[in-house]
DNA sequence: TCAGTAATCAATTGAATACTGAATTATAGT
DNA sequence: ACTATAATTCAGTATTCAATTGATTACTGA
């Protein structure tokens, strides 16, 4: 074999790894299996496309062997194939974020649009939380807060909300956090909240940026 | 805006960054770039493309922001537009090297293919270079030798090589290294070594992965 | 001003990709 | 064995992408 050979077909199967993420879909996957292992089903719903769409997508991510998948009984379940793999999900994003600018103009618009939608950051969550000024609320679903949570965080899934709202004091200020930054979950709990006359701010990560920095993180859910 | 849309856009915007490793030539681009700035002429050249077509790929690496260009007089020259980048696209290389299997298995039947060829790591290198074993080997052109090479090492580009042999005992060993570890040049310069019996290995990688981990390098070319 | 050169742009071709909806496969429960 | 369900595969269509070719732009130096 000839090295230029050798070259061109390293760089074919480098590449691969580069199609998993050239996909605005299958990042979103990706920041989806992040979270936690899920079935192609549920997988479709939460992403918001077709069953058969996300499976392919998920073929393509399994020959880059950026997930792996595991089938019991009728179910088959996609995990990432490791935490390198989120690791680089996450360089990608914040390489992004750092240097294409669109993204800052447009998070901007998208705040300014919506007024009153406040963003905040771990450490002055961290702040408030000690001098106790604050309640924090993960709008995620169940399980997911149970597989790990910000300590001291309350879960109240999204669909929960209207029922929990008595238990939230008004004269309290509420920081809400879902999957990641650009969780719609999270978002919609801070608009509703507000929209009612809560004083309600949003984190500006999720979980997994809180993990990704060393924060600590509580599992389980029995008090 | 909903927030729907809003997480749509920026996965869009995200996705740019991974369309820029999506595909052999503009990781090859890029590792080339890695090097140091070039014009695209020179870029067309060692990638083996054409002009056009390089100048077309260079475009969808500007949209992701991971090179930049600056005209000067008749020449546009691009760079990788951050540090950050470079580590980026080590990134990639390192999780398909470690995950996609196939390029092992490649790698092995490459060397397998052309016996003889012997590759060596850093620390054999650093071994029996402090035995005063070796002679170290820059296969580069100048410039890029000029522009950092490894403590020690001599220079003696590709197409010089012939020239240089007289300057070379065939009974001490001769590690020759290169851009990279699909580096052409260096694989041609030790096979080309062998063929007129001097021993002769490759190093793993190149100037690139020896700065990242830390190694100390030297700049000029003046004795 | 004009010839020459580097780079980009525009138009085109064929190949690869994304998505939909229907057919197919695999498995569980009855 | 039969039905229901999860997932994949397939066929078809629309879109995007890679690469080539030739034209165009931008600049230099005579």
């Amino acid at each position: 074999m000839e090295p230029e050979l050798y070259r061109e077909t390293v760089f074919e199967l480098l590449a691969r790894v580069g199609k998993g993420v050239s996909s605005p879909k299958r990042l979103l996957l990706l920041d989806i299996l992040a979270q936690g292992p899920r079935t192609v089903e549920v997988l479709a719903h939460e992403a918001g496309m077709s069953v058969a769409n996300t499976s392919q997508h998920l073929r393509v991510l399994q020959r880059a062997r950026l997930v792996e998948s595991k089938k019991r009984a009728l179910y088959v379940t996609y995990r990432v194939a490791g935490e390198e793999v989120v690791g680089f999900v996450r360089s990608v994003q914040q390489l992004a974020e750092q240097r294409v600018t669109e993204i800052e103009r447009l998070t901007k618009d998208f705040h300014s649009s919506r007024k009153g939608m406040k963003v905040v950051d771990r450490n002055t969550l961290l702040h408030r939380v000690r001098d106790g000024k604050m309640t924090v609320v993960d709008v995620r679903p169940r399980e997911e807060y149970t597989a790990g949570h910000i300590p001291g965080a309350v879960s109240v899934p999204l669909h929960q909300l209207t029922d929990h709202l008595k238990t939230l004091r008004k004269n309290r200020e509420i920081i809400a956090y879902g999957r990641g930054p650009y969780c719609v979950l999270a978002m919609k709990a801070v608009e509703m909240l507000r929209k009612r006359g809560y004083q309600s701010v949003r984190l500006q990560e999720g979980v997994t940026d809180w993990k990704a920095h060393g924060y600590k993180i509580t599992v389980g859910d029995r008090e």
